[in-house]
DNA sequence: TAAAATTGTTCCCGTCTTGGGAACCTTTAA
DNA sequence: TTAAAGGTTCCCAAGACGGGAACAATTTTA
């Protein structure tokens, strides 16, 4: 019975959680002072004071007229992030490479913290507008990213995770049990591609691949658009063909890493 | 005598300064374990330990297989970051669409602690490749996109950024004193955008010309070509008038923010 | 232009967080 | 199976940190 989530023990910094506090208001906020940033956060200006100082001094904030925003820096760290991700490049011409080919939203996600998180994303002129963005996080039960990921993680991981989940119904069409969720699983591995078929937003479709590297899963590659536009047959011909295709190359791109 | 850099008085938060460190640390090497981390920041492990509790509980870290790594939050960190620059979606239309226009380099970059950061960057199949990457710092006396903003900074702030200045010759064209500095600033505001004939990269030049609200820099956009393919000729005719027309276009739609 | 109000900065103090050491547990290597 | 290395927990003493209040700077109002 490994139900117990892992990450409990332990000490934590407070002061670094203040400073993380602060970090997430300018996010939110965009901008602010010393005394809103302290009555927000329930602090004493003198201390509010000292972590935007260090903050600063790290040239993560920058002081603008009227207050405090994030700096750029910010957006230094995110490339180098991307570049650690060992073949971001194959990742990103071959996401692009389909946008081109299909018109449609093409993402790239992995698993973290048992939930997808969005690697890439690219979309045509025609596309449909999402709020999915880069390093946002979508529940894994609801996407077809999330499904062909969980599909082949280790299956003490994929347990893991489903046993930690909160289901909650995001259209009609929503798996929101276990139950459901394993036979999906079982349907996913025999068709080798998952689709999500209006399960997370109305009127969207949705088929991914995993990538893989040898028994590992490296992240999932997904196709979106609109049901009117994305019939069956072409959910299960080109597009499946498609996204499978991108997922192969990716995989023969990373035997380096 | 404005001369004194004025970040200097008031206290530091130490504890987030070594979160600050780890989060560095793992920029740079990717991954790292406590061990290493405790051994390369020169901390115990225990303390280590729990700042890295605290950045995972924050979901900012990921414990991967051979240690930790930092977690696509950052993306959407950088994504909010852009988006917290009112015209952000004006500014990348425009830069991407000169990009289709030029075939060459084309970047936005904005002023921040006296040097210019990249906000973006695109590029087309045959542009060059330089090793300017969003979200980095570049001096502004050896750039088109620093010296345009630096033109049109308030008085004091373009003095006390240049008086902090430390020149270096990245090549033998590079302006190195405030006095040449001034000079071509002057000639940049007479012709209204900024040239940068290899003094930054050797091979390379570039175009810039400022962004303003009213009286405001908001930052500049440039474009970047091998000296083979942009001839006088095309810098102070084509190029010029597309960098003109796109810094234009942007000005125009920033009347509401 | 002066006064008032708001925000930002500095200083000091007492407490409790935090960093470190060592022991313990877990995983990997041999 | 043992050894080695990494990860986790526990406890302690020191000094870092949060808070309050006074001070300085900036903005607003009349």
């Amino acid at each position: 019975m490994a139900n117990t989530h892992k990450t409990d023990g332990g000490r934590r910094i407070q002061s670094v959680e203040i400073a993380l506090n602060i970090i997430d208001v300018l996010q939110e906020e965009g901008q602010s002072g010393v005394t809103d940033l302290a009555r927000n956060l329930d602090h004493s200006k003198s201390t509010i004071h000292s972590h935007l100082r260090t903050l600063e001094d790290r040239k993560l904030i920058v002081k603008k007229d009227a207050g405090y925003r994030l700096s750029l820096q910010i957006l230094s760290m995110a490339e180098n992030v991307k570049n650690q991700v060992g073949n971001y490049d194959v990742i990103k011409s071959q996401v692009d490479e389909l946008v081109d080919e299909t018109g449609e939203i093409v993402q790239f996600g992995i698993e973290e913290y048992g939930k997808v998180s969005y690697l890439h994303k690219a979309m045509g002129e025609q596309s449909v507008e999402t709020v999915s963005q880069v390093g946002m996080r979508q529940p894994m039960y609801s996407t077809s990213l999330g499904k062909a990921i969980l599909t082949y993680l280790p299956e003490d991981r994929t347990e893991e995770i489903i046993q930690s989940m909160e289901f909650e119904a995001k259209t009609s069409e929503t798996i929101t049990s276990p139950t459901e969720l394993h036979e999906e699983l079982n349907r996913i591995e025999e068709n080798g591609y998952a689709i999500d078929d209006e399960e997370n937003i109305n009127g969207l479709r949705c088929i991914a691949t995993p990538v893989r590297d040898g028994e590992t899963v490296l992240g999932a590659i997904s196709i979106t658009g609109p049901s009117s536009r994305v019939t069956d047959e072409r959910l299960h011909g080109e597009l499946a063909e498609a996204v499978q295709r991108a997922a192969n190359i990716i995989e023969l791109n990373t035997k380096f890493s």
